[in-house]
DNA sequence: AATTTAATTAGAATAGATCTAAATAACCCT
DNA sequence: AGGGTTATTTAGATCTATTCTAATTAAATT
């Protein structure tokens, strides 16, 4: 067991959210290879590639409920599908518009040297910048 | 009728599409206020509003071939919907997640300092950047 | 005006995600 | 360890955004 499914299963027993072995096959899923961007029907068929058996509707609760509480974080990309994302720290993309795939950019490779002001009234939460891949 | 008006019907009438009173309807609904950001369904209401009746399949068939015909731009964002986009020329936007509305960024307003190098054997086609709003 | 070909339409179909309500499993408490 | 409470799981229904289908209608060309 890694590094990586052992702090996601710390995650999760420090959250107030139940351990049950669907979580546990989720987290070491998603966590297998360190950071990761999964849609939920992708986790549904690596659930069920592993011979596994988890309700897509489990999939979807448990992905949505663990980026409430931390565990991952959701992704939304220009795309109409919701990513999961195992990096929690502040990172950009990457983004193949063709395969959907995203491959993580560290904060310190992207440097934006001029960022407008909000409107009136408005504050900025966050920057996202998506390098896009033929 | 605008300037913004004319300059989108006339590439309607310089390209093989067919000027149909549907597309003329379209066209001095989405360029009346110059720049603009609509999903279909947003199209739809306002024609509506307008007291006009264009089925939602025509709205739809119509924002599709006209960004095939660059006469609008689809604009993926960080949702689940597609934006059609007047601003033909290359721009950024700060994006409101909550309402889902989008502005303009001018291209000089952002000054990207650093940008990483795409994987071996890809290329960057583009980067797009979005300031969020709360 | 007749013909051809594209556009429009209502409604069906699809994809991704969420909701529902009944069954089940975790966890807490002695 | 057993029992009760409450969260979780599940299959299937539902929802939303979009696309497809096939029949009707309208533009454009001769």
């Amino acid at each position: 067991m890694n590094k990586f499914i052992n702090d996601a299963l710390n995650n999760l027993k420090s959250s107030p959210l139940k351990v049950t072995s669907q979580r546990i096959k989720i987290i070491s899923i998603l966590f297998q290879k360190g950071n990761s961007h999964h849609t939920a029907e992708d986790v549904h068929s690596l659930v069920k590639k592993k011979g596994l058996n988890i309700s897509l509707a489990t999939v979807y609760n448990t992905l949505n409920l663990f980026s409430q509480h931390g565990i991952l974080r959701i992704l939304r990309v220009p795309s109409d599908k919701f990513f999961f994302d195992t990096n929690l720290k502040p990172h950009h993309h990457f983004f193949c518009k063709k395969s959907e795939k995203l491959i993580d950019i560290k904060n310190s490779d992207i440097k934006l040297a001029k960022v407008p002001k909000p409107p009136k009234g408005r504050v900025i939460s966050s920057v996202q910048v998506f390098v896009n891949l033929d």
